[in-house]
DNA sequence: GTAGGAAATAAGGGATCGCTTAGCCGCGAT
DNA sequence: ATCGCGGCTAAGCGATCCCTTATTTCCTAC
């Protein structure tokens, strides 16, 4: 029984799937696979196992994952409470989805490092069910993204700190370039290029494309925003954008904003931790920060993502143990 | 950072020594120190440190102790979670000093498992200074010795179970064999046949030995009282033994029991074990049985022993992970 | 039936664990 | 000074961990 193991077994409980808590982790979903297996069979017992909605868990495996999780949270606890005796600065780990992890929150931790208060910091992608778990397990201390509320949420604090507006871009020769007033409607047919959180239903982008119910083969899927947005440009199709973010695009006619009803859509970004006593210094010096006018000002800066023509290689990979 | 390296960590801050940790964890004590080396290094932290009067905590391996100490006993309580849940019978492990665990425990258990209620139970020889440790780390259930008191017994409960008299016993042929009401003084010079319980200070035994200054090379100790008695019979010294355990030996007249001052020595053993909500099922149900008169029979039937000539090898080896 | 997706299994490889015995080092006691 | 004792290091070895890719199994949906 190692911790390793049990946190496979946790993520999976969590996540409903071996598949997801493979994704959470960064590693094969053999990995995961054979942590499960090893766990059952060093435990004797099924622990968790694959029924048609989901997955459900063995009286023994009930008990196990609040015993396990306190165990993993212990774990990360010491190697903080290690970490911060020692006088090593504190590290940040970071997660939001693929847009937000790519322009908004380089800027904000490079602001918040450079105020001081040695905390070192690193951001990490996830998907927006992936978050609660991330944050409870402690994989994550801090998480950008919606509103996490319900069970998968207890002992967490969302809090409000970022409004945007998120527009439907397109080329400037697009046939809908200069039309007022769009119904919705009329995009159907449209290629639609994304970055990863396209695909994640639970972002306001996969939800809008899910609502306009387009097809998958007219989804093209980019490693980042950026990609994406080049590729509009290049007049592939339309993309969702950022409205703040693209604004130099804009001016420079390098892209045009449909003036597609409903839109802009106004949203709100939450950032979201444990709550009290389990919440980490480092933690909490970011929440502290995001009141601040500062913290807001990296936020709107648009030169933070990377040249749309040669993008470094998304973040994706940089999940920790 | 693994269960093994923590547990090895926290048995080592607990009982102030690498020495005594590997004994209590039966192994070697360079796999102590390994451990305790590579947690060290994994967490950049010396932990722990040598001095003159025991070991002292670093800061960081003060935080530790408790952290690590709470992740080991929630991994005893899944292992036993996922037992119980699983319905297979409790494990109740047992420790005493070798004496006890040779005559008195073995009959106890095997009377306590003919009640009924699926209980498999083991015994241990350990130390007294170790038992307080091993119960806190769940590495043992209960504990048959003294009375455990102190800041090391936080969270036990100490229960007196049983009434004993210790004899000194002697070959018939004993030049006191006859003597009246002898002076301590007068086995000065004698030579001493004991178990390995009589090497513990903490013990009667061990405790008698120190206070007559018996040099070390005056102690013979065997691998368990059945082997030292048998010794004494043949005449090659005397040796301490509980009364009831050599009724037998001494109406066959094979040991005399020596008149000497200030024995018999009327002692008392006390089971120890974790209490409250931490206590586990069968350890409670031990509890039970010990409180009824078929308990204090089985502890009291001196047939429990090996035959003397022939005894098994000690449970020494015995100990568990 | 068949295609597709999720999980499990297989096979393999590199790293680590966890244990051993043997020997070295520092230090207090004889 | 040397011995003894406790702790650490060295070296080695087998087991396990933990990850990978490739394949198989199983189930659902079309």
């Amino acid at each position: 029984m190692t911790l390793t193991q049990l946190e496979a077994f946790v993520l999976v409980a969590r996540l409903g799937s071996v598949k997801a808590a493979a994704q959470a982790l960064n590693v094969s979903e053999p990995a995961v696979s054979g942590a499960l297996a090893a766990l059952r069979q060093h435990l004797g017992d099924p622990l968790i196992s694959k029924k048609v909605s989901g997955m459900t868990l063995s009286p023994g495996g009930q008990r196990l994952v609040s015993i396990a999780s306190r165990m993993i949270n212990l774990a990360a606890e010491a190697e903080a409470a290690i970490r911060q005796e020692s006088g090593v600065p504190d590290r940040l780990r970071v997660v939001a989805t693929s847009t937000v992890a790519e322009f908004v929150v380089p800027p904000l931790l490079e602001a918040l490092s450079q105020r001081g208060g040695a905390i070192e910091s690193t951001v990490g992608v996830a998907a927006i069910s992936e978050m609660a778990a991330l944050l409870q397990e402690r994989i994550a201390d801090v998480a950008i993204g919606p509103r996490l509320v319900g069970s998968q949420a207890e002992g967490l604090i969302s809090e409000p700190i970022f409004r945007y507006r998120l527009l439907v871009v397109a080329p400037p020769s697009h046939r809908l370039a200069s039309a007022r007033n769009i119904p919705l409607q009329h995009l159907v047919g449209e290629h639609w290029m994304v970055d990863p959180a396209g695909v994640d239903v639970s972002t306001e982008t996969g939800h809008l494309l899910a609502s306009l119910r387009v097809p998958d083969s007219y989804v093209l899927v980019f490693p980042s925003e950026a990609a994406a947005l080049t590729a509009v440009a290049e007049g592939q199709g339309v993309g969702l954008a950022i409205a703040h973010l693209v604004q130099n695009d804009l001016e420079r006619g390098r892209l045009v904003a449909l003036d597609l009803r409903g839109t802009p859509i106004e949203l709100l970004w939450y950032s979201s931790m444990l709550a009290g006593d389990r919440q980490l210094p480092a933690a909490a010096a970011l929440r502290r920060f995001l009141t601040t006018g500062e913290a807001m000002q990296a936020m709107h800066r648009s030169d933070g993502g990377v040249p749309p023509s040669r993008f470094r290689p998304p973040v994706y990979v940089t999940i920790w143990n």
